[in-house]
DNA sequence: ATAGAAAAAAGTGTACACACTTTGCGAGGG
DNA sequence: CCCTCGCAAAGTGTGTACACTTTTTTCTAT
């Protein structure tokens, strides 16, 4: 089967996703049912479920009788997200340090030195950013528990849609590197409690930034719109 | 208005969780859209909606073409669980030993004084539960960071319709007791760093007494149905 | 002109119908 | 006897219609 198993309204729901993650919806938008269920040539049932599904998991907010828009956190809401992403990666990392195998070790080496690389050779920003996802995704995964992945990952998802302001702020790179060396630093040398401390810090540190960075560039988010750029799947 | 707002998803939403938490409907049970659309006297769409809502919450399970099921845990699920549950309780108190205001913090006093006290005179096993979980959810949202609330919260849900077997452990209340009391010393002594410990301890082997019980009593959790053992606090 | 009310438009919530998938069961071959 | 294949019943996924709510526009009176 090439279906794979997915429902429409799955599919939708990846769609929209991407979409999101990918900045064509930015925060604010709103997403009419009607529309996305002509867009993407299904009826509105699927759609409607996809959306319910959607602000469940926080990346869209919706209100009965009200169009569902994609979620845009205040500053205050930002902080306390960043704020609890980093004792969630602190739990995580804690767990990690004692528990991640020899070949995740190097495999978390291996992501942690391809950035430096890049880096250094004044690569991609973009890839850069991709690296220090997987680079935190492999120290999360590293607990061996999936209750507490899944919780941290989610919570990761409402942040995503804000980190690509990230990667134009001057100067953070090299930061953001010299702390990831740290947390390598901690883990192998089994320290899980300075391991912790350094990726609550870390984490915190990237949320201040990311808040200092938007509310500088106070231009809206409309700017970022070259909209339809995605194609779905037809089944 | 009477209907203060709720769609009719949210109303069968509602009155599922409620038949979850109160043991009417035992982990793996099957919820049939049709049945329940016919019982609530709506139609299978708000049902649907409903059922997709509360596996997003993880408190059933879905999957596509087959019957909705009542979460069920099995050992291992259940352990990481508890696992994920203390390291976010441990990290919403290390945060609250420093942000708790006085009367929070003389409330929780006063929630700790009760259960002593319903301990010493042999009071109801119910009602202990009940300042236990009040107990919990003091110290968490003493953090005041909703989203790490919001998260703790949504984890203890999941295991909660487990919890009523844990009333009639033996010998496990006392224990409670004296872990809570060091909880609170911690929490006075302004040791963030030792709250956390106290509670993350707690709360595994609170996991792990109530899988040693659960083995125990291996019969059918349908034996456990005379319905409304535990209340729950809405909101 | 402008504020307010009334009506039209747009959009969401729900019911119902039907196709497709899964599941349970019974008949026929090994 | 039991295994398998296939058919029937049950149940889910989606399209469509319509009622009800919100939003926008238009019309009226000051």
């Amino acid at each position: 089967m090439t279906d794979h198993d997915l429902t429409q309204a799955d599919t939708v729901r990846l769609a929209i996703e991407r979409e999101i993650f990918g900045g064509q919806l930015a925060p604010g938008d709103a997403l009419e049912e009607g529309r996305l269920a002509k867009r993407f040539g299904v009826s509105r049932t699927p759609v409607r479920e996809a959306i319910t599904q959607l602000a469940q998991a926080g990346l869209i907010t919706k209100r009965a009788h009200r169009r569902a828009v994609v979620a845009q956190l205040d500053p205050g809401t930002m902080l306390e997200l960043f704020e609890a992403l980093a004792e969630l990666e602190g739990a995580a990392v804690f767990l990690s340090t004692s528990r991640m195998s020899a070949s995740e070790k190097s495999e978390l080496k291996d992501i942690h030195e391809a950035a430096a690389e890049n880096l250094r050779s004044n690569g991609d920003p973009n890839e850069y950013a991709d690296l220090g996802f997987a680079f935190h995704q492999r120290i999360v995964r590293g607990c061996h528990n999936s209750a507490l992945i899944d919780t941290t990952e989610w919570l990761a998802l409402r942040v995503l849609p804000y980190r690509r302001f990230q990667v134009v702020a001057p100067g953070r790179l090299q930061i953001n590197q010299t702390d990831h060396d740290a947390i390598v630093s901690a883990i192998f040398a089994g320290d899980a409690e300075a391991a912790r401390e350094e990726i609550r810090r870390h984490t915190l540190e990237q949320g201040d930034a990311l808040m200092r960075f938007i509310a500088l560039n106070k231009t809206s988010h409309a700017d970022f719109h070259p909209n339809g750029l995605i194609k779905e799947q037809p089944v």
